[in-house]
DNA sequence: GTAGAATTGCAATATTATAACCTAAGGGTA
DNA sequence: TACCCTTAGGTTATAATATTGCAATTCTAC
C-alpha cells in the first residue's frame, strides 16, 4: 500500500469504473449504492457494514442495516468490493471488472490491505487442484503481517 | 476427504495428540475441552460453536457462548483446531504440533474440508513476501468447488 | 494449608447479518 | 399516457455469532 498515492484520483477512478461496469451490465448505480462505495474507498481501509451506518446516515440516506448490507451485496456482485471475511469487513477491488481469484495482505500494525496479485493465486490454486483432484471455483486468501513501511519504521 | 477410513482411529488419535500438547506445554486438557475437541473430530466437517452447545449440554456440561468459545480459544491456541473464518466454524487440525500455515478446500456439495498441503502455502507466502515486501506472520486460505468424490458423482 | 493463578459458571450485552413485508420508483409496451 | 411488471428501498423485527465482567471454584506451587 503506499502511502503517497492521489487518494481522490482513487475514488474517482473507482466510481467510473463501477459506473461502466454499470452500464455494462444494464444494472444501476442508485445514490445509496454510489455512496457506500464512495466511503469505502475514502475509508481505504477494510471497513465493517455497521461502520458505514452513521456515515450514511450524516448524508440523510437511510441507515439501517438492510440498507447499507443490499448496497455492499450489489456491489460485492459487480465485483467492485471484496469482503473480508476474517476481519467481517469490505473494501474496495484494485482491478474491478477482472474477474480474478482474491485475496488480501492486511498489515496488523497500520491496518492497510493490499489486494494479492492474482498470477500467485491461480497458480497456488491450480498447484491444488492438481494435487487434490478438486476443482477449486472461489477462494479467498487472507494473510497478516507487517507491511514494508512498518517493518521499516519497526 | 477419503470417505473410507476408520474414523474411531481418527478421534483417538487427535485426542492423544492434544494430551501429548498439553503435557508438553504445561496446559490443562480438562474435561470441556476433551469434549469440545472430540466433538469436533466426530462431526468431521467444520462445525459452528452454536451447534456444540447442545452437544455440551447433552453431555451435562454447562453451554453457555463463553464456555465453548473459551474451549475453542484455547484449542485453537494450542494448535489442534482451526477456524474457518468464511464459514464461522471449526475444524480439527490434520498435522497439530506442527506450526504450519493454514488453509482448506472445503466442498459446496459434499461440506467435507480438506486441510491444504502446507507446502504449496509457504511457496506462495514466500513469493508475496518477495514481491510486496512485507513480512507475513499468518494467513489462512479458504477454497471452494468440489470435491474429487462429488465431481465423479455430478 | 495458604496464596496466587487458571478455570469455570453465569448473566448480560455487543456485533454482525438476515427475514418478512410493504411501499415507491423505474422502464417497457399498448 | 395508462398499464403492468420488475427492481430497489423503508421499516421492524429477529437471527446468528461472539465477547465482557464478575463471582465462585479448582488447581498448583510453595
Ligand atoms: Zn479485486
Ligand atoms: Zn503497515
Ligand atoms: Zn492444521
Ligand atoms: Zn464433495
Amino acid at each position: 500500500m503506499s502511502q503517497h498515492h492521489d487518494h481522490g484520483h482513487c475514488i474517482a477512478s473507482a466510481m467510473d469504473t463501477a459506473k461502466k461496469l454499470c452500464e455494462q451490465q444494464g444494472a444501476r448505480l442508485t445514490p445509496v449504492r454510489r455512496r457506500v462505495l464512495e466511503l469505502i474507498w475514502q475509508n481505504h481501509k477494510p471497513i465493517g457494514a455497521y461502520e458505514l451506518l452513521p456515515q450514511l446516515a450524516a448524508d440523510g440516506f437511510n441507515s439501517a442495516p438492510p440498507t447499507v448490507y443490499r448496497a455492499l451485496d450489489f456491489l460485492l456482485e459487480l465485483g467492485v468490493v471484496h469482503r473480508i471475511s476474517s476481519l467481517n469487513a469490505f473494501i474496495g477491488c484494485d482491478q474491478p471488472g477482472l474477474s480474478h481469484p482474491t485475496g488480501f495482505f492486511i498489515c496488523k500494525e497500520c491496518g492497510n490491505a493490499t489486494e494479492l496479485p492474482a498470477k500467485h493465486l491461480t497458480k497456488l490454486a491450480q498447484a491444488l487442484e492438481a494435487e487434490l483432484g478438486v476443482s477449486i471455483e472461489s477462494g479467498s486468501h487472507e494473510l497478516s503481517g507487517l507491511c514494508s513501511s512498518c517493518r521499516t519504521a519497526a
